[in-house]
DNA sequence: ATAGTTCTACCGAACGTTCAATAAGTTACT
DNA sequence: AGTAACTTATTGAACGTTCGGTAGAACTAT
């Protein structure tokens, strides 16, 4: 790759910014900056050439097709958060502490402008060619499994069903993202220690 | 089509089924199904009206534009889930076993194959132009009022945030049509009641 | 006859995608 | 070092298809 006396490394270092040799994420970024507002139908190529300053065809150089930049998404979209996640979990016992510093993570990557984690609870894999939203589906559960983990190292009362709390936790995280209000009183974190507060230990007098 | 002494009567008596005197519902009928599992913008106009057995161009003698097709479903389905979820209601004095039947008619109603309010939950009034998208909040606040009323009549503990409560409560609601699996093991019912437990009592040890 | 519906036929615009051409950088050979 | 060969990134123009929507003739029922 990176060879010598390069023009290319002497005109990076020169101008600071290491300029961008990778277009392909800057055609994800927008990709799914687009795809989060106005959904996956409803973004043409065109919209997300434009947002990059480069011709449709262009595209086509980094991507396949439309749906695979769709699959890119939530592939890097995955590998992000739960680096994201685990980094937020190191070294906290408490097995109550370490889910909520998850949810945190999670709720602020979903609902402060994170495009590209915004995509992957936006999108309804169903909607999707079969052999498109087996990938999808993949990348969803590689990211639910962070939490599962954590969810399974919490001690429960008995009688409680640990699967429709994740089920619930994980829903109502989820569905936040159709509700929130950025401008509004209540910040990521707020979110989700209330949301975990009320699962943890209910809301009956 | 039809012809001679109105055919389409003699098989209207026959069939049992009233016939479709208001092909307007009809329409709306078969506009949700597909709305409800390819998404608004992936559903076109000839899709609807092949689902109808009639020519596309005929949809804009019961409905202006696509959008509107939209804004109706919204309409019919808060109207129709507003009424099953009061009926199913009405009598029962337990604040929690009122909500519980009311969770449990929201659930059914979205999993056992009600178009209508599938569509609801499933477009995002976000992607709309200003005019659609007020009327698709609209309409959902109406529905979700249901549910506040409901809430607001359950005693909670001291401390309990019931904002958040409703918000963690319909969010596990409306996210479970997310990875719910019909042929699954876990009735709507089922479902419905032990969300609403957790939401109730709590996971903790 | 008239009013209410559904039809055939068509419109301009936008869609995802393809393709030959080009410019610029990198490697290979002398 | 100089040049030819190859690779990579991007372009503008166009492809065939499908989109939401329209005009007006034709059918149906009173």
């Amino acid at each position: 790759m990176v060879k010598a006396v390069s023009s290319a490394a002497v005109r990076r270092a020169a101008t600071e910014r290491p300029a961008p040799v990778n277009k392909r994420s800057a055609m994800l970024q927008a990709a799914a900056k687009l795809f989060a507002t106005r959904g996956y139908d409803g973004t043409s190529m065109r919209d997300i050439a434009e947002l990059v300053h480069v011709q449709p065809a262009s595209l086509y150089h980094h991507f396949p097709s439309k749906s695979h930049i769709l699959v890119s998404i939530f592939e890097e979209s995955a590998i992000e958060m739960v680096d994201r996640v685990e980094k937020a979990v190191v070294g906290i016992e408490d097995p109550w502490e370490a889910l909520e510093v998850a949810c945190t993570a999670h709720m602020k990557a979903l609902l402060a402008g994170f495009d590209l984690i915004h995509v992957v609870f936006g999108e309804l894999p169903r909607r999707h060619e079969p052999e498109v939203r087996q990938k999808l589906i993949a990348e969803r559960d590689r990211y639910e499994d962070v939490f599962r983990r954590l969810i399974d190292a919490v001690p429960l009362r008995r009688g409680a069903n640990r699967r429709y709390m994740k089920m619930t936790l994980l829903g109502a995280m989820a569905w936040s993202r159709v509700w929130y209000l950025p401008e509004g009183r209540d910040s990521p974190e707020t979110l989700a220690h209330n949301i975990l507060n009320i699962v943890r230990t209910g809301v009956k007098s």
